[in-house]
DNA sequence: GGTGAAATCTACCTAGG
DNA sequence: CCTAGGTAGATTTCACC
């Protein structure tokens, strides 16, 4: 399980990116896309299970299908900046579940998330409510999702 | 395979939630963590795929484990907008495997984009040999993930 | 790289409401 | 008639050779 940064060959990176397509391949059908034996393949999947490359295994929803109809990124700007509000203010992040992901970065804003909510009028109570009534929120300005070109492809191998 | 907005019902949105923390979970184990059986399990879950509830299974990588190193969001604003100009940008979008995601929003840029890449000399090059020499792009700006808070939790169900 | 026991999936069957 | 639980053959994994 540990982060024991072994190098990966060709044959590695090929195995990982079809198990980002498809995460249920049988070791054998990972050998026959190799030119490995089914025994190999599971073998390597093995190894790249416990040296941490694959963190785990994951089942793609269809957000819209379940209800999620607004996607949503949302830039927050904090009051003050100390460790104490930076506590806060991760500690509350943690908790929304409508809070899939969130960055801090580079530029003017202090955190962007990113949200999924039933619809706009649960969007409105997330950025009023939750985030607004948050103590140490100066500003957030939120970005609705209009159109997905391109969704969470696999990592570049 | 269709999207046949059936209608979800407790158990359904509570084997989605678990099979988003863990793919390979058993029909059996499934049933214990639902009060079911191993075959209704199983057999929901079955429905839940062939339904479009659930697109699929992948693996969830570690990505500096990977040599990933720098994330970025970038966004994108262009020249002019046509239906030539958008087709022919997207369509640059889906050919590079460093970006990973590409959305469009409500507010003043076109596009964000989501990237992997290996450094910053990889990102510099993504931004100026492929964005901005891109005929229609008028203007990118991008800022780099400094730390992940949150990262990709399963959709709030 | 191959083999076999154990675990798992899944199509089919039966029971109950 | 529809939904839940059980069973057996086929498939897959994984420790060992």
């Amino acid at each position: 399980m540990q982060d024991s940064r072994v190098t990966l060959d060709d044959t590695d990176l090929r195995l990982l990116a079809a198990l980002q397509r498809d995460a249920h391949l049988t070791a054998e059908a990972l050998g026959s896309q190799l030119n490995l034996s089914a025994s190999q393949a599971g073998r390597r999947r093995q190894r790249l299970e416990a040296s941490g490359a694959i963190r785990g295994y994951t089942a793609r929803l269809d957000p819209e299908g379940l209800g999620l109809a607004v996607q949503a990124f949302i830039q927050v700007t904090l009051e003050r900046h100390g460790p104490e509000q930076a506590k806060s203010f991760s500690r509350m992040v943690e908790t929304r579940p409508e809070i899939v992901s969130a960055w801090t970065l580079t530029g003017d804003a202090d955190y962007l998330l990113r949200a999924y909510t039933t619809g706009l009028r649960a969007l409105h109570t997330l950025i009023h409510e939750v985030l607004l009534s948050h103590p140490t929120v100066a500003r957030v300005q939120s970005q609705i999702v209009m159109d997905q070109l391109k969704a969470d492809a696999p990592l570049p191998l």
